[in-house]
DNA sequence: CTGAAAGCGCTTACAG
DNA sequence: CTGAAAGCGCTTACAG
């Protein structure tokens, strides 16, 4: 910079100022600045003008797994939506797990970063996050809740959502039903299953511990789950999943059994993938946004360090989408 | 960083020591300086240090499409090497645009980056980069080239790998095979193809232009392309596809014309994603480890930032993986 | 409209 | 073994 101001001949102050856009420099002296610029070369320090200055244009998305594709999406979103206001999203993947979460985050706020989007790993203390959002820049979490840390949460509606594709299947005149993959230990795998019990509840449809099988979220785990629930009960009609990649672990299962899917089982997913549609049989699912959940999720961002004050909460609305996986019963 | 001086009555000069865990500083005033740190919960400003010293942890990951799941297994194995080397790496999605490769790039050069991993968008320019790698921190691309560019390029042995699959078809009685998927504006692109020409060429078989159909790297792309040979084509018995992904979407296709993929018509991929292998059929398709591909970036990086000079591009090895999307002809 | 000076939070010779 | 001072590349009142 102090090199742009020599060659323009001017002062280091005025560089700045030509720099920071401000309206009171002659026109002359601008365009003899940018001359200079352009000349060397010159590029900007903004770490060093936030020294100065406390602000940042950084905002770290922190996610569980980028191997995940909903969450991708999510991500992609909420680029488009941060690079609009002006921000600079950069990612972290934890892989879910809290040590990788704990180390990425103390390693982010050394950077100066002007929030925090999180997608908690499973068993995130509630203490650790509340600290964090206490002692540094805005932080809302995406996804999944941690109970008892005063922090905002997006999310989908994940009981309605689960609730609206149970009753689907009921009305197609399933009575058994098996809900498979997802990991306990987090909030969506609850409330998920919450939406699940009430629908069969209201129908007065009985559910066996053992037609309920948590696995790992990925196409492996519905796989082992599906399989795991049709060796104990093969009268099983309809399986609601976790989400559309445990569906897609389904599909395998039901295929490698000699049984296709949406003829001899209904599957119902949660996501919509753009996959989903492209499947065969198309995958009846639970659609939720992530455009929506990126731009609650940014507003909340601003609102926060507008106001400096923690947001609201919010649940992000669903949609059941009916393709072709489901069969109605004895059909 | 002054109030922890005060804090533990000595000056910032011994704090920095300290943090930096030199040696020479009495172990006593090591723990008084530590238990302040502690107490007022002290965090490091890295930007500030880097500032001072030009040094950086930060290294980026400028990857070409966050939704791709290979690429997704790149950087996680990336992550982790870069992790073990004392690096934090941050990701960056340009979306395959270049306009978006160019707005990223330069306001990651605004922030301290010890350099940069990238996966060149379509139409990349050659000086662009040129001048990327002259002007700031080592950088090194991923899975595609970028002719006239002096830049070391880590991808996987493309030609050999379509080779290998194109050749294994061929040995199962094919005679007609199809190519199918990818953009042509993209290296590897180019060098898969020539792969699959040379091996068609050494069994002195013919490849009608009709036979090669690029297409998005999407799942629907490769919907989309498949139909479009099979309409030209219905004598085709055996197709390559660009990716796993493309080769998913020509399931879909085949399902929907109420084929069977590996009994009616054989189907290879490339890429082999942790997905091929829960399929049903379980697809054939060539290896390329994410992990290979990660070390020898990372040591191309290091070997950078060490000898000062530009290192050599490399090749990864690649194994066709046989499993049971492949019919014999005739069968 | 522009420049000189102080300061952001660090590190690094250099004294002592 | 530890402290005082200078400086990294910026910004921001404050003069003029």
């Amino acid at each position: 910079m102090i090199d742009v101001a020599k060659a323009a001949g001017v002062s280091k102050s005025t560089v700045s100022l030509v720099l920071r856009g401000n309206t009171g420099v002659k026109a002359e002296t601008v365009e003899k600045v940018n001359l200079a610029i352009g000349e060397l070369g010159y590029v900007y320090n903004r770490d060093a003008a936030g020294l100065r200055n406390k602000e940042s244009n950084l905002v770290a998305i922190v996610a569980n797994d980028l191997a995940n594709p909903y969450l991708a999406q999510v991500i992609i979103a909420l680029e488009g939506q941060l690079e609009q206001q002006g921000f600079m999203p950069i990612v972290v993947n934890i892989n879910e797990s809290v040590a990788r979460q704990t180390a990425m985050v103390a390693s982010l706020k050394e950077h100066n970063v002007a929030g925090f989007f999180i997608t908690p790993a499973p068993k995130t203390e509630a203490a650790w996050l509340q600290a964090l959002a206490d002692a540094s820049s805005p932080v809302v979490c995406l996804m999944r809740d941690v109970e008892g840390a005063n922090v905002p949460t997006v999310m989908p509606d994940n009981r309605l959502g689960m609730y609206l594709s149970t009753r689907y299947l009921i009305g197609l005149g399933h009575r058994r039903i098996a809900f498979i993959g997802g990991v306990e230990s987090i909030s969506d795998y609850q409330e998920r299953k919450q939406g699940f019990m009430r629908a069969m509840e209201e129908a007065e449809l009985s559910v066996e511990t053992g037609d309920i099988e948590p696995s790992s979220t990925k196409r492996q785990g519905g796989k082992i789950a599906l399989n795991r629930v049709l060796d104990r009960a093969p009268d099983i009609t309809a399986i609601v999943c976790f989400t559309d990649v445990v569906a897609y672990g389904a599909y395998t299962a039901l295929r490698e059994r000699g049984l296709t899917p949406g003829k001899d089982i209904a599957v119902v997913g949660f996501d919509d993938l753009e996959d989903s549609r492209l499947m065969s049989p198309a995958l009846t699912t639970v659609r939720v946004s992530a455009e929506d959940i990126a731009l609650m999720a940014c507003e909340r961002l601003q609102q926060w360090r507008e106001n400096q004050k923690v947001p609201e909460s919010a649940l992000v609305g669903v949609e059941l989408v009916i393709r072709s996986s489901c069969c109605s019963v004895g059909k």
